[in-house]
DNA sequence: TTACTTATTGTAAACGTTTGCAATAACAAC
DNA sequence: GTTGTTATTGCAAACGTTTACAATAAGTAA
């Protein structure tokens, strides 16, 4: 209806355009556009009148020239069809969202230099904050890639020492947990699977699995933890092999549901049953893991609030930057929560 | 380590600032950066050198006002939480990052206000181009929200009659072969399930559902074409109520896996079984659907590809746009494939 | 040398905004 | 009719680039 029929070399309409429909200088547009103060209310109405009429959309380009804010954000995200991080990044898009700001995703497939590339690219893009969902956990190769002009904020997982703002679970408290419901429910020998991938989260969720056994002085056995390179994929063939070597695990705890799922596939797929032959416990608590025909034990993050969250602090930071030298950086470590289900429960 | 500590106004390096360090003027320094030709070659590395050491991060935001180009691109979903998006997603940020260009992610949550804010906001963002998975079916009212200066495709599914490129799913032929898969197995009185959400899609795959029905003679029954308002949670109380009514289909087509598993659930937790009370196939092959416990009968789509190919499009359409009047726009419809599993076979 | 060509550099305008400051207009008080 | 005050408005610089054009430097051939 508005639309000019016809492709093509459509200039778009300035505030000057509308300054000369208008006869004012374009300062005067601008200010009325913005609300400023400062302008007669007969000539507001006037150039918002026009503008509509000449459907005017504002430059945000421009505008974030002069004004050095662009008020977008950068999320980068590891794995976008790990049904963990939607939820997360909903969360994280609708804090924006909330407050004016819009979000550049992007996922790194698990690939550091993809995640070098992304912050690099956000960096020129010139985004007021990073969420930043990181693949690695050492903080020296992670940060020198940081620009220092952007404030960030780690979500889900932030390697250890970090001065910057986090969002995170207890991944070590978590393992522990799982480990220790294993344990309880009468299991022995527990088995770990994990993926090398996920290389931050899974030393703390190890880390966890080991201080469970040791406290029940239960033998930590090398052989029963196993890390694999694909997500379900890797729990399917590490719990075959295992099985079909005749020295397996009589309960696993998975890094992640998906391994846990890959997993409790294995498990049956090699005409065992779950739990009887093999209990296992998962972490994240993915949509899958509650289906009446999986009903995975495992352990839940509050993935949304963990997103919402982590924006929330990031703008805290951002409003921060230019006034007091150095803001309040708030750290948030959140527990995750046992949720028991059959795969674990005779 | 490049980072100066503490945080605050540290403003950021720009060209002119090179310039001065290299006493060469600043276009010069803009040449060198951007490997035109006309630049000594030893003052090319210098200026390199430079930028390098100084750290020097290209301000995308002044170089888009310039070339009127942003390299970036908007991508509108309606539900990213539905594991069928993420793919599709994955596969446009692929596409777009192999060309240079990143991808504004927008999630409308179903809401058409919330679909308008973000083609509002991304025209003012001036991205170079839109992918739109649309929520309503109707053309008028989707298109007149465009400005007509930023080329868009759609993906997944389009309004009937667009102008605009796309790349869609032949919705009605897999309703068809769904249903038809149904009756060639025995099934005689076919439900279908569908989410108001999705009113584009739906009333095609509804027609297929018809027109399967109608070349097998058999009745279009009202009572057994249901709609709801939230996905799996829909699917469930929907199949209860009819079972519990007493009178209900023995197989089901339902729009898409979420609701098939709702359907799926439902039936179960009626005391009844799949396939064996009731048949269901489902729609997008998401991943879940796959799984051992699940098997669910669905049509599949390429997803990934769909995401590929739909950016390839609009590049081209982008590429184009300075040149001839109206391009070739592609409008490119793909197939489902039937997979048939546990679900709906005996 | 000198003039001519070419490679390298600098100047300045442009992109579409915002905003401080100066200029004008409007109006009230004297 | 002056003057003072204040509400509107315009001017111009700035944001960090790119790029056409002009200017200079460096070679080359005579």
């Amino acid at each position: 209806m508005y639309r000019t029929t016809g492709a093509g070399n459509k200039t778009d309409v300035t505030i000057k355009d509308i300054a000369r429909r208008a006869n004012v200088s374009f300062a005067t547009v601008s200010r009325a556009l913005n609300n400023k103060t400062g302008v007669r209310e007969t000539t507001r109405r006037k150039v918002l009148q026009l503008a509509k009429q000449m459907s005017y959309t504002p430059n945000a380009i421009a505008r974030g020239l002069v004004n050095k804010r662009t008020q977008t954000l950068g999320l980068i995200l590891p794995d976008i069809t790990n049904p963990f991080y939607p939820e997360v990044a909903r969360g994280i898009e609708e804090g924006a969202a909330a407050s004016g700001f819009s979000i550049f995703l992007c996922n790194t497939n698990w690939e550091s230099n993809r995640e070098a590339h992304y912050l690099r690219l956000l960096a020129e893009q010139r985004v007021d904050g990073i969420i930043l969902a990181p693949i690695d956990n050492e903080v020296e190769a992670l940060e020198h890639r940081l620009t220092g002009t952007i404030p960030v904020v780690y979500v889900s997982n932030a390697p250890v020492g970090t001065q910057h703002g986090f969002v995170v679970i207890d991944n070590i408290l978590g393992g522990f947990v799982a480990t220790e419901h294993l344990i309880q429910a009468g299991y022995g020998r527990i088995g770990f699977v994990g993926s090398t991938e996920d290389s931050l989260t899974i030393e703390e969720r190890l880390e966890g699995y080991r201080r469970a056994l040791k406290k029940y002085g239960l033998p930590v056995e090398k052989k029963f933890i196993q890390l694999g390179e694909f997500k379900e994929e890797a729990g399917y063939k590490i719990i075959r092999s295992m099985i079909a070597g005749g020295d397996f695990p009589r309960a696993v705890f998975a890094e992640n549901d998906l391994l846990a799922l890959g997993v409790l596939h294995g498990v049956k797929a090699s005409g065992l049953s779950v739990p009887e032959d093999v209990a296992i416990v998962g972490f994240d608590d993915i949509p899958v893991a509650s289906y009446p025909e999986v009903q995975l034990t495992t352990m839940s993050q509050p993935t949304y609030e963990m997103g919402k969250k982590s924006v929330e602090i990031l703008l805290d930071q951002i409003q921060a930057f230019d006034q007091p030298p150095s803001a309040r950086i708030q750290q948030i470590c959140l527990e995750p929560r046992l949720i028991v289900r059959r795969s674990s429960v005779q």
